[in-house]
DNA sequence: CTTGTTCACTGAACAGTGTTCATGCTAGAA
DNA sequence: TTCTAGCATGAACACTGTTCAGTGAACAAG
């Protein structure tokens, strides 16, 4: 309705030039610039220099949006949430709902170089995930768990889905150099280094040596998530009518 | 038995100063500068130049002694397992020589300001610690549960550990320049804060207000140690004759 | 058409960072 | 005394996060 809708008149002199059509900077695209700059040079070169340059702007305007690096860190953090739906509980199945909830955070780590670091470091304590933390909590405790397990059963999911990705990340970024026909080898280099260790001093280690760099990422997080599940199933009191 | 030892002759104009007695770098000296600047300064501040300056040295002295910075968080990093022993495994107690490992863990990252956040970001593979990792495992194997298992309760532990003990120092950062009477004042907040979510679309916060901030850090975290290694106990095949 | 104001953005600067390298000093050997 | 080896130095390079006075365009009021 403004009359920006309407061509320009040729006589108005207002504007020779056709008003740069500046898209104007706004977090989001700054939050995008960095995602971009992060999967490209990675968490050590992600520079507030670096965004702006991947946004064709001076540094000092980044921040006019955003207070710090750390609010720039945070709004990616919170960047993993959007879109994540958790389900309504069904106490039924709670431990599926919790494995789910699992593998979905690790994906969300997973989809940006890097992200792992990002997100540890950081509390997930901001009023915006709320709603999201209030979704988790309901799963867990419609499991029938005590309310003081429940509280730490969050807590300890999150962490060990951060952590997991966290390592698997420095894996990916210490091998990421090489080309993938040589991962086999490298790969079978650390078995044999585990295989041929004095076996009278490093019985275990020669015994598993296999087993420890074998499984694959998939396998060892599900493998993970079930230990912790399993767990918590534990203190989950069985009422005598439900067996 | 050198001739240091003797007064300096007054005629000798070779050494007007006394030869500043120098104590040579080391690797040692250096990350014992380290852990020195980082208690005092956190781990942001932990620079190169003030471990140099810390000990009186030019900066570029220190690389001859360290490759890196990464390098001396390498070295920082191994620290913790100095002086750490693992039992002999001992069948019976395996839960609770687990955990006794997590608390011992646990306190060594704490001794540090910032220590987790160095740790973070190391991977456990190191040559060095292979004695270490061999006796855990001898623990863990110990218990009768699968070898598969076995091979990731070991990481597990560590990113519980880690992770926990990385959250938990985040906090004390962040709450370290306030006097400790306004402590309580501010955790009442907190649960004040939780307690007056409208209660219809946070029924589980609402619930929860005074568990997820009231716990001490020792029992959640011992809290959180039980689960897990309930987890792992829940894979041990129990042998009809041992019950 | 002229003013004034607002707003987003710029460029330069500050105080720091990890890392390297030619230079110098010092201690011991010949 | 001279030579040599090794260590430590200071200056430099190419960066970093962050701040701030100033610029220029867009719009509203007089």
């Amino acid at each position: 309705m403004s009359e920006t809708d309407l061509p320009a008149a040729p006589w108005d002199r207002r504007r020779r030039r056709p008003a740069p059509a500046k898209v104007p900077l706004t977090r989001e695209r700054i939050v995008e610039a960095a995602f971009t700059v992060l999967d490209r040079e990675g968490y050590d070169r992600l520079s507030m220099r670096q965004v702006a340059l991947e946004l064709g702007v001076a540094v000092s305007a980044l921040y006019v949006h955003v207070a710090n690096k750390d609010e720039l860190f945070e709004l990616m953090y919170l960047r993993l949430f959007e879109g994540r739906e958790l389900p309504d509980p069904d106490p039924e199945r709670w431990q599926e709902q919790l494995k789910e909830f699992a593998r979905d955070g690790r994906a969300a780590l997973l989809r940006h170089r890097d992200m792992a670091r990002i997100s540890m470091g950081q509390l997930p304590f901001t009023p915006t995930l709320l709603p999201h933390v209030e979704r988790l909590m309901a799963i867990i405790r419609a499991s029938g768990m005590p309310d003081r397990v429940a509280a730490m059963a969050g807590d300890l999911l999150s962490t060990y889905i951060e952590g997991f990705t966290l390592e698997e990340g420095m894996w990916l970024e210490r091998y990421k150099d090489m080309d993938p026909s040589t991962w086999e080898v490298k790969r079978q280099e650390i078995t044999d280094y585990f295989a041929t260790l004095p076996p009278d001093r490093f019985p275990n280690m020669v015994a598993m040596a296999g087993l420890m760099v074998d499984e694959s990422n998939d396998y060892r997080f599900e493998l993970g998530l079930d230990i912790l599940v399993r767990g918590l199933a534990s203190y989950v009191e069985k009422t005598p009518e439900e067996s």
